[in-house]
This record gives C-alpha cells, structure tokens and sequence, in this order.
DNA sequence: TATGGTGTATTATATGTCATAGTACACTAA
DNA sequence: TTAGTGTACTATGACATATAATACACCATA
C-alpha cells in the first residue's frame, strides 16, 4: 500500500500531481520526517504510470529538501526546511496569493468569505498534526 | 498604448499570461466595464507575438464571461459575473487555496503570516476601486 | 561472494501543447 | 467599396510529457 492518498487524473502532467500529494502528505503529518517512501519502481507499479515519471516527481521534492536519499537504501521524509531556504521561497507564495486575490475578485467574494476558506483549509491540512 | 501592464516573461504561455493581465487589470479597476480593449493584431504587433496567440487568451477571457464581443466592431470588458456563475467557479478557488496552504505550511509560516499576506495583497488588488 | 533491491542516467519514441506563419471568411463602420 | 473588427483553418517547429528499454553504482542480506 501508497502511505498517502493520489488518484491521478488526465489534466496535469502525473510527476506534478505526485510530488504534490506526497508534499500535502507531509505537511498534514500523514507522512513524518523518517518515514520511507515506496520505491520507484513501487510506486510505479502501484500508481501504473512509468519508473522516470515518479522518478522526475522524486528528484523534484529532493532539490526541494522535502526527501532525503540513501544511496542503495532508499528515500524518506527530510526535515522541515529552514528559515534560510523558506525566505527565497516566500516570493511563490505571494505570486500564488495575489492569483487567488485576482481570482477571488473575479467571483465578487469578500474579503470574509475568503480568510474563512484560508481557515477551513489551514485547520484540515493542519488537522493530523 | 496598451490600457493594462503586461510584460511577457519566457516560463509560462503568453496567452496564459495575457488573460492573467487582463482579469487582474479588470478585477482592480484599471479597466472598466464598457472599456474597449485593442484589437487582436494591435494587441499582437505591441506585445510582438502572434495573433493566435492573443485570439487564444481573448476567446478564454470571453468564454469566462469577462469580455463582450460586438462582431466587427471590437470586444470591451463585460458586467460582473453574475452570483450563478460565480458558485461554479468557486470549486477553483478552493483548489488555489489549498495549494496555497499547503505551500505555506511547508514553508513553516504561521496563519498570521499567511492572513497578513492575504489582506496586503487585497488591499493591493482593491485600492484602484 | 552472489543476489536482489535501492536511486540514477541514458537513449529513443510517441503524444500533446505552445507559438508561430499564412490564409481566408463574415461582420461592421466610414 | 474599403479598411478594420473577431474568428477559423492548416501547417510547422520547439518544447514538455509520458512511455519504453537498458545500464550503472550503491547497499543489505543470504
């Protein structure tokens, strides 16, 4: 068994779709720093998609520092990154923010209706914590 | 002169960024309901790309309901969506959001940090209404 | 030591998206 | 009629994506 939930659907390249389900695993707790993850060809076999397809998603959260590899073991979950990496990072997140700002605008939300949706969504991922 | 500011970066799709551009100068009230926006291939020769290229974001922005086209004439930014159509688009926002948390927590920023973010960029999106 | 399981790299192929180029059509204002 | 609208279509090249099939270095275990 997949220690995190997916369900690949066609819209979105599957290496995006993976690293994303493994990285909210992670900050919901589902996943802790140490835990293994299924190999490549695991992960593979079980989500029927190609070896380099999980492998890209991988290579991807480990120059994130999100995984950590052991040569000929394995990887597992990595520490929570430090306020150094976290602070170039930043920038995304506001991109991120002012799309959702845009968006919610478009949609003639207020400014309630959308710091309620940020607390829904802030308590559920933060929930298994 | 181009009646929003757009400038075109290799990274993502220009019609993807131009659609962006346009919603959020919309959104913030650089444009107006009833503004005429340029013609595709002024459009076009300014931001030096093809034609098709601008077609594409402009048939998205209409299908969204953000633009109104007067055949032979030009198109000009449409009325608010109305409630209806806002619901269904709401299912987006929620998408963009939890991704937006989940980013944020990896980051280890606190609720506070995030709401803060939230209301600057409000602030930012709104201050032209 | 030998075997099998790790992550990783490489090459190749097929498919889809994106941007471009060029052309053509229906419509409307002047 | 003319020129300017949006729109549709085909074609091409560049690039990303997913797949397939190997191959290699590394490590744990029998």
């Amino acid at each position: 068994m997949i220690p995190f939930s997916i369900d690949l659907k066609p819209g979105s390249p599957f290496c995006d779709q993976l690293a994303y389900a493994v990285k909210k695993a992670i900050v919901s707790g589902q996943l802790q720093t140490g835990d293994r993850l299924p190999s490549v060809r695991v992960l593979a076999q079980e989500l029927k998609i190609n070896p380099n397809t999980v492998q890209k998603a991988i290579s991807r959260l480990t120059a994130e520092g999100l995984l950590e590899i052991q040569p000929g073991i394995g990887c597992s979950i990595a520490n929570r990154p430090r306020k150094a990496e976290a602070k170039a990072c930043a920038v995304l997140l506001h991109q991120e923010m002012e799309r959702l700002v845009v968006e919610a605008r478009r949609l003639n939300l207020s400014k309630e209706e959308v710091e309620k949706a940020l607390t829904e969504h802030w308590n559920r991922i933060s929930g298994q914590n």
